[in-house]
DNA sequence: AAAGATCGGTAACAGTGTTACCGACAAGAA
DNA sequence: TTCTTGTCGGTAACACTGTTACCGATCTTT
């Protein structure tokens, strides 16, 4: 139950909610985390400050969106490998598409897991969604076990494997702490490696 | 060529430079790296803003000294692994121990790591030190593939992938990303998974 | 003893997130 | 229609951050 009037401002504020979050959105992506202040925010959006705790509740509310924007992105682009070869193929494409978000959108990766945005902490929702993602990378390691690709241990702990492996690759990475060559053929290698462990016996090459 | 003044100023210096850092390093462990900042630490070493300045040329320069002390203290507990057991035991060790000081200071990891110091970047001698201390794990693995417990890959490159393995590990743990009582047997079951894959066939157990 | 230099404390500056105040505007009542 | 009520947003302030200009105090040098 809602008066036009409250449905109008829901409107309003819809809209410049999201003209809000775009200026955001675009300041992380062109000029890092640093350049989030609620004034430079409130700046490009051609908004007051006011506004940004009447519609996110603080900056905190504001970095949670990015946060979920983050996930988004990432569900996105694991969602959009294909799954035409094998299970085990698309888990290694899953895992290289991992990857190519991080090093695509480092500062959204930074936000979403290496707490780049000081003093925030993602609410139980968000967290949720977080989880829901990284669903995505269970089904895949599910769908290997099923297969018979992989055996000798549970969808959730191997993909729990996979995540720290991944994570870690992608971080130091990121902080470009390996020479660029070596970064990609690592990768790979990182990922093999945690893989053959549950290789069925007779598939187990070199 | 010093003047004695000059001296004991040196030394007056270098007393409440480690009183400086001392108090940084108990508000580090003790409320974390959000409670570091310059008229909190000056307050708490009984000194001005200003004497943080002269010595250490600003909030980077006792970032940086905080960063280096992290380092000392891994280091630390890298080498008081003992080297009583074989090579590859030895490197479980090694792995073990380094996961160990992460969950006991994690604000030094976060710190080291995760970039808990907004706008901090270590310098060039800063990051020769980290190099130093990633030397003792390049030379745990070398061990192992002299005494031919490892094999198939070379030792900067095996370090490489278990660093990338047990970073991301600890910090998803830091982060609490995993249940308490997953932590501990995952780590382990991923330090295993990626070495198995340079273990001499002969020993590939399951 | 007087002149010169260096160090450190005070107080300010520009920035941050946040909020109290107040005017403007629309909804509902008389 | 007119008046009251309430909500929303802009301005300006508050408390905080890192940093620095000023200036007095202290020690070296002449």
């Amino acid at each position: 139950m809602s008066t036009p009037y409250q449905q109008a401002q829901r409107e309003g504020q819809s809209v410049v909610r999201a003209a809000v979050l775009d200026a955001a959105k675009l300041l992380l992506v062109s000029e890092g985390p640093a350049a989030l202040t609620v004034r430079r925010i409130a700046a490009e959006a051609g908004c007051s400050t006011k506004v940004i705790y009447t519609l996110f509740g603080g900056k905190d509310g504001l970095s949670e969106a990015l946060w979920l924007e983050g996930f988004a992105r990432l569900e996105q682009r694991l969602l959009a490998v294909p799954h035409e070869e094998g299970p085990l193929d698309r888990l290694m494409a899953v895992l290289g598409a991992y990857r190519a978000y991080a090093l695509a959108e480092p500062d959204y990766y930074r936000v979403m897991f290496l707490g780049a945005l000081p003093g925030f902490r993602a609410g139980e929702e968000a967290t949720r969604t977080a989880k829901h993602t990284f669903g995505l990378l269970v089904a895949s390691v599910a769908a290997c076990l099923e297969a018979g690709e992989l055996t000798g241990g549970a969808a959730a702990e191997i993909a729990d494997l996979l995540w720290m492996a991944v994570h870690g690759a992608v971080s130091l990475e990121i902080m470009s702490y390996f020479e660029e060559a070596d970064a990609s053929p690592r990768y790979r290698l990182l990922c093999t490696s945690v893989l053959t462990r549950f290789l069925p016996a007779h598939d187990r090459r070199s």
